[in-house]
RNA sequence: GCUCCCGUAGCCCAACGGCAGAGGCAGGCGACUUAAACUCGCUUCAGUCUGGGUUCGAAUCCCAGCGGGAGCACCA
């Protein structure tokens, strides 16, 4: 309990209060409006800075503050720079946790989610992101989702949205399908399940129509999104080029088209693999006799009882079953037995390979596995010209000539040879590089018609349907005598039907169906019966384009205004978790490129610069409840407030880092608010004092921060800032008590540029050090002043005298010094003629002002 | 197995190829206090993971190794 006396001393000493602060301004800024981007007639430049926005699934947590903080920092640090900057937030609010608290606690999927969305709005007010609010936008409500609905059938006009049959990813758990991204390791991305396959007929988007521009574009954002983030997208789409060629099968009037990498040791083929699962595969084993029919559906079926995580261990033994059928070799017309084996793919090229074992390592294996012939057609002992070759050494590391090498062989070694080497075996192929040898076999594949340069990816297709509630129904209806046939648009949005009434509990077809009214309509093309497609889009869809939906969140005649994106887009700045590397923010790349074909944009990527926040660890591992080692956002809020929170977190080190919660320390963020707070209201000239007359010692640290922090920020080195800024502040403290006192001029700059900095961190603190300095609301808008340069250069340094790389004397000079008075000065001193002695000096190296180095020998 | 990133005080982190320290945490000493906490002041602490190389000069660039983290992993 604080006695009355104590209470006095507290308000006597103007004490830091921040629960105080942050209501005195929390509501003046709201009536201020003061991130309202795209007023009329203001002609400031435009940045456009976003942060991920986030899924409603309760409050928000570490996570969020960390992301949004840094968000937040940008959009801030933009609008000190004199720019009109649009930093909107809103909801990804369409998902499964809705459906699934719904399923828990009966609740209603829409009450859930927009309760969720209510606290995190209260929460996200405390924390004071300089959010323009008037753009909301909710992914859930049929304003925006009548656009991904409208997005939809543009994309099926152009025929990039379509339905085929196939085996998909199957969650067991959440009985719906995954797209590939949405598989990691053989697990849901979501729910952790093990991932099955199942047969359906489903929606897709034909990403890989987009593949080569989705992997090219990515050079573009080479050095402006994290370097790990392109590679992981290069490695997504795994282009790889090659040839197709094609086979002739015995007994099959067409030949069959097989995708290889390496053209050039076709003469080493000595059979060929089909996907088990592939309908070649059925093909060929109709054709086969009954023991072969046998052994390969015992075969098919244990591959189908396969889980993604059995196949995807590696060094597992092959499997496969001889189907007693050939193909012809197109080169050079031998017989190759062809096998049925789970190791090559069925949606992956041609679902077919000829198979080169003695340079594949998967072939080779499979080779000594069933004791299939292995032919070296490439000598990789052979240095080819051009390549370095590698020598290898014998046992006493004495390099080995070629004839002492051992002979070429993978069978006894099980080692494919993969590397360079000169071609052998193969007729007008011999003596080529490998290289050479791959361009000359595509030329004689195409001179005969047999094969042709080929392209594939590890990109599939982008599986957009989903079996459960709450999401975007896909605008088709399905009529016994048109087809699939679109919603015309004036019928969008198709809405979600009332979940009150509908079983949303998982069966593995879409709860949709069940609502009779909703799903039976007439045909807009014939007027019979006909039926609602089920199936939902993926939420994916709709973060794809959300950040155009921004640009006239409130518009109702159309998904985005192209003179609005004109305006603002791309996006200059984004802020988000590394988890969406290839999931997010691919499709929005794809999406915006489709946009760009559709004529709607002038731009083909989305996010000009991106920044991967850390995660926010304790003790080492994730945060969780489970474990014990959950930090409450809301109560470090209590406990320390938003300023100290926001602080903490930009501090404790570059933002793409984790962030241990263990190492930093709120409250050592707080005592430094309370510092720079307190000496706003010490200071004690008055506004209109002339700078010129502080003094220039703390004027200087005071400048040298004006020139470094654009940089420092736009670098993303915000814990270097904040460092900066408590060396701003220690100096300060020290002016006012032992040097110039609290009246000089730069005490006064001091404070002040000490708010407007600190305002990226500590809106709060700065906006109320900013008004004790005698101003008007809000720091916020305060252009940073800029550096003065002539207090920049010091006019007497320190120049080191360094004798062979060391340091041996320091010299206090005029900055204005020359090199060779400099170096005079440093011949002369009797430290630099010890360290020399009876050396000989043989070079000088003078790097006025600072630094002298004395090369000597002897 | 392949690829990428990172190793600086007890801890978190700074340092255009040029004096290893901006800052914080923790520790120590002192002031305030009857005392403690808070606050304030002062202060100790590493030669940059190891081994080579380039350079007048390397934490920084190059090579190899060790340690840690991440991504990819039958994609023909």
């Amino acid at each position: 309990m604080a006695t009355e006396q104590e209470s006095a001393q507290h308000a006597d000493a103007g004490a830091y209060d921040f629960a105080a602060i942050q209501d005195k301004w929390l509501p003046k800024w709201e009536e201020l409006d003061l991130f309202r981007a795209g007023r009329p007639g203001d002609t400031r430049p435009r940045k456009y800075v976003l942060s991920m926005f986030p899924y409603p699934s309760g409050d928000l947590h570490m996570g969020h503050a960390e992301a949004f903080g840094f968000g937040d920092i940008a959009a801030r640090y933009w609008r000190h720079q004199g720019f009109d900057v649009l930093h909107p937030i809103g909801w990804d609010s369409f998902g499964l946790p809705a459906e699934n608290a719904a399923i828990k606690r009966g609740a209603d999927p829409s009450a859930w989610t927009y309760a969720n969305i209510d606290q995190q709005k209260r929460s996200f007010r405390r924390y004071a992101p300089s959010f323009d609010w008037s753009r909301e936008l909710h992914t859930s409500d049929p304003e925006y989702y009548r656009w991904n609905q409208w997005l939809f059938l543009k994309m099926y006009e152009q025929g990039i949205a379509y339905r085929k049959a196939g085996l998909v990813n199957w969650c067991p758990v959440d009985q719906t399908v995954l797209a590939n991204e949405q598989v990691v390791d053989g697990h849901c991305e979501r729910c952790g399940a093990v991932v099955t396959k199942k047969a359906l007929t489903q929606w897709y988007f034909r990403v890989t129509d987009y593949a080569d521009r989705l992997l090219d574009d990515l050079n573009q954002l080479e050095g402006a999104w994290p370097s790990k983030v392109v590679s992981m997208q290069r490695n997504w789409i795994g282009r790889s080029t090659g040839a197709d060629v094609e086979f002739a099968i015995e007994g099959r009037d067409a030949p069959i088209p097989v995708f290889t990498t390496r053209p050039d040791t076709l003469y080493g083929a000595t059979f060929m693999v089909v996907a088990p699962d592939s309908e070649l595969a059925a093909e060929l084993v109709a054709g086969a006799s009954d023991e072969v029919k046998t052994r390969f559906g015992d075969y098919l079926d244990s591959v189908r009882a396969e889980s993604d995580i059995d196949r995807l261990s590696t060094d597992r033994p092959k499997t496969g079953v001889f189907l007693e059928r050939y193909a012809i070799n197109p080169i050079n017309g031998e017989r190759l037995p062809i096998w049925a084996a789970d190791y090559v793919l069925a949606d992956y090229g041609h679902g077919a390979i000829m198979a080169v074992p003695a340079h594949d390592q998967r072939d080779l294996d499979f080779a000594r596995a069933f004791d299939l012939p292995v032919r070296v057609v490439v000598d990789t002992n052979q240095p080819v010209t051009g390549v370095i070759p590698v020598i290898p050494l014998d046992e006493h590391g004495v390099p080995m000539l070629p004839e002492d090498l051992p002979a070429l062989d993978p069978v006894s070694t099980g080692i494919a040879l993969t590397g360079e080497g000169r071609l052998i075996n193969s007729g007008p192929l011999d003596g080529l590089s490998k290289s050479n040898a791959i361009r000359r076999s595509i030329e004689m594949l195409e001179e005969r018609g047999l094969g042709r340069p080929a392209k594939n990816y590890r990109l599939r297709d982008w599986l957009i349907s989903r079996q459960r509630y709450w999401g975007t129904p896909i605008p088709i209806i399905h009529c016994e005598h048109c087809g699939e046939v679109p919603v015309p648009e004036s019928d969008l949005p198709v809405r979600l039907p009332d979940a009150a009434g509908l079983d949303l509990s998982p069966k593995g077809k879409s709860p949709l169906g069940a609502a009779d009214d909703w799903v039976n309509v007439t045909c807009p093309s014939c007027g019979a019966p006909a039926t609602r497609d089920t199936d939902t889009m993926d939420t994916f869809v709709d973060s794809s384009w959300y950040y155009l939906r921004y640009l006239n969140a409130n518009d109702e005649t159309r998904a985005f205004d192209p003179k609005e994106a004109e305006k603002w887009a791309p996006v200059d700045q984004y802020v988000g978790g590394v988890e969406h590397a290839i999931l997010h923010l691919l499709y929005s790349r794809f999406f915006t490129k489709v946009l760009f074909d559709l004529g709607y944009l002038s731009f083909t990527e989305p996010f000009t610069s991106l920044l991967n926040q850390g995660m926010v660890l304790m003790d080492g591992s994730k945060m969780s409840k489970s474990k014990g080692n959950l930090v409450e956002f809301a109560s470090e809020l209590d406990a320390h407030g938003t300023d100290a929170l926001r602080v903490t977190l930009a501090f404790a080190g570059p933002p793409e880092d984790d962030i241990d919660w263990a190492d930093v320390s709120p409250v050592g963020s707080a005592k430094f608010l309370a510092r720079a707070w307190r000496i706003s209201g010490e200071v004690a000239s008055s506004p209109d004092v002339e700078w010129k007359t502080g003094d220039p010692a703390l004027r200087r640290i005071t400048h040298r921060l004006l020139a470094d922090a654009p940089h420092l920020a736009e670098s993303f080195k915000f814990n270097v800032i904040v460092a900066r800024l408590m060396e701003l502040v220690n100096a300060t403290r020290k002016a006012i008590d032992q040097g110039p006192g609290a009246g000089d001029a730069a005490v006064r700059e001091a404070a002040e540029v000490t708010a407007m900095i600190l305002d990226l961190f500590a809106p709060f603190t700065a906006e109320d050090m900013w008004e004790r300095l005698g101003y008007e609301p809000s720091v916020a808008l305060v252009p940073w002043r800029k550096p003065d340069r002539a207090l920049l250069v010091e006019e007497q340094v320190t120049a080191i005298v360094q004798v062979d790389g060391k340091v041996r004397d320091r010299l206090e000079v005029s900055a204005k010094v020359t090199v060779e008075e400099l170096e005079q000065l440093a011949r002369a001193s009797a430290a630099v003629a010890r360290a020399v002695g009876e050396r000989e000096i043989v070079n000088v190296i003078v790097r006025a002002p600072k630094l002298v180095n004395i090369a000597t020998r002897g």
